[in-house]
RNA sequence: GGCCCAUUCGUCUAGUGGCCUAGGACACCGCCCUCUCACGGCGGCGGCACGGGUUCGAAUCCCGUAUGGGCCUCCA
């Protein structure tokens, strides 16, 4: 069997959509589990629609999802007299014939074009339905459908993995292949990914960006999982796998032919196992770089001590500034009770030495003195110090918070300030 | 409208004629654990779109209907 080589063909309209992303996450995972190559395909054909930072965006966003390719960046533009020549010879072997400046493929009358897609089975058309497109523009442009299988040829690709709605182009692609007399790759047409209102994604609707998901404090492995698994199972039962994993299980014969729901609770869940079990310098280190992505300044230090309180309360890193706010800003008590507060301040001062243990001792102690359940006695201690009914364990972040801070807290709240 | 495609719990899916009284995961509900939240443990709810065939036997094969989607651009 000869090399596999599959190709991401992004157009650079705009940032990178999350369901470019996981068809170009199904090329990848082919190609590197089956010692390929995978090549990044600019298809900037229509220059008119071109955004100019997209080349860049589109890199960067493949770059922090874990997606590498083979070669240099190549741009479907830089292969255009190529494919005008072809079009030429077309035109002279009777295939292309020109219409009003522009060149139009000529179809087969009669017949049948099909093919038998890796995910879908056979697909069959009939000759006669389909319409002389053009394949140079009167501007002396080649346009998508000439250029792209050109390419695709001229590159050495031998699995066209792509969105489903590329399967009506692929009877043309393969007639202008055939007229070409060139060898046909496989063709696998992926389904496409439905936002979670069930209906097609949609930028007003919901996250579609990638960038969009990586600002929302997802962790690009499991946001790599939960795409692979959008489509594409390896068992009955099997959820979790790292990204070699995938690599070495994913199967193009495994890829469902119906469209898939995002669910963003599930992404949620898988995005909390993986921060659950990262190393806790490692997610110090993760957490830190998000942060630096959303040019939120606080303390390194700080942050990294926080870190160890908030891991297995969190999913998202979006959600961690509310839940440590209370370490790097001032905070409001509202409705602790004093008396309470009071208590635990006197209690406090003399805990010794300063750490999490010995808090804990006095604290639960205290409950006793006051005749209440741990549960009751301590919120208005958390209320007093950390401004929220909800916050990491009470003793660690008091611990942290330091002695001085923490019986400043509880005395201005005490004095219902 | 024409052509092509899809259809298993709310969602992602397992299932390729008998192993299915349809399995797992997320979500949801209940209980347990517990300093809040979360994690974790246990249990529960819930599905083969519909109608015809084929067959001893169908979620699995065929036909039709319905619903959803894609394409029908000198867009990609």
């Amino acid at each position: 069997m000869q090399t596999p080589r599959v190709r991401m063909a992004p157009s650079p309209t705009g940032f990178l959509h999350i369901g470019g992303v996981r068809t170009f996450l199904f090329n990848w995972l082919y190609a590197r589990g089956n010692s390929g190559e995978i090549l990044l395909r600019i298809e900037n054909t229509d220059t008119s629609r071109e955004v100019a930072e997209a080349t860049e965006q589109i890199q960067s966003s493949l770059h922090w999802l874990g997606i590498d390719w083979d070669g240099p960046v190549r741009f479907q533009l830089d292969t255009a007299d190529r494919a005008r020549e072809l079009a030429r010879q077309l035109v002279a072997e009777g295939h292309a014939y020109e219409d009003e400046g522009a060149i139009r493929f000529r179809q087969p009358k009669d017949g049948t074009v099909s093919w038998d897609d890796a995910v879908r089975g056979r697909i069959e058309f009939r000759n006669d339905q389909l319409s002389d497109l053009v394949i140079v523009r009167s501007d002396g442009r080649p346009t998508y459908n000439f250029v792209s299988p050109v390419d695709d040829v001229q590159d050495g690709i031998t699995h066209v993995i792509r969105g489903e709605d590329h399967v009506s182009n692929t009877p043309s692609q393969i007639n202008i292949l055939r007229a070409l007399d060139a060898d046909l790759p496989v063709y696998a047409h992926v389904p496409n990914i439905n936002g979670d209102d069930g209906r097609k994604l949609s930028k007003r609707r919901q996250a579609v960006a990638l960038e969009d998901f990586r600002a929302r404090g997802y962790y690009a492995p499991a946001l790599m999982n939960f795409l692979a698994l959008l489509g594409w199972s390896y068992d009955d039962h099997t959820t979790v796998m790292a990204r070699h994993e995938l690599v070495e299980r994913f199967s193009l014969e495994r890829v469902g032919p119906s469209p898939a729901t995002l669910d963003m609770q599930k992404l949620d869940w898988l995005n909390g196992v993986y921060l659950r079990n990262l190393q806790p310098e490692e997610y110090a280190l993760q957490l830190c770089h998000w942060l630096d992505g959303q040019q939120i300044d606080w303390p390194r230090d700080l942050v990294h001590a926080t870190a160890p309180l908030v891991q297995e309360k969190i999913e998202r890193f979006d959600q961690y500034p509310d839940y440590v706010r209370f370490f790097f800003e001032p905070v409001a008590p509202d409705g602790a009770d004093p008396a309470v507060c009071e208590a635990a301040r006197v209690k406090l001062a003399e805990v010794e030495p300063w750490a999490a243990p010995s808090i804990e001792q006095a604290l639960r102690a205290l409950a006793d003195e006051l005749g209440e359940k741990p549960r009751v006695a301590f919120q208005p201690i958390r209320l007093a110090v950390t401004g929220s009914k909800i916050s990491p364990g009470l003793f660690e972040s008091l611990e942290l918070l330091g002695r001085d801070e923490t019986l400043g807290r509880l005395a201005a709240a005490a004095q219902g300030r």
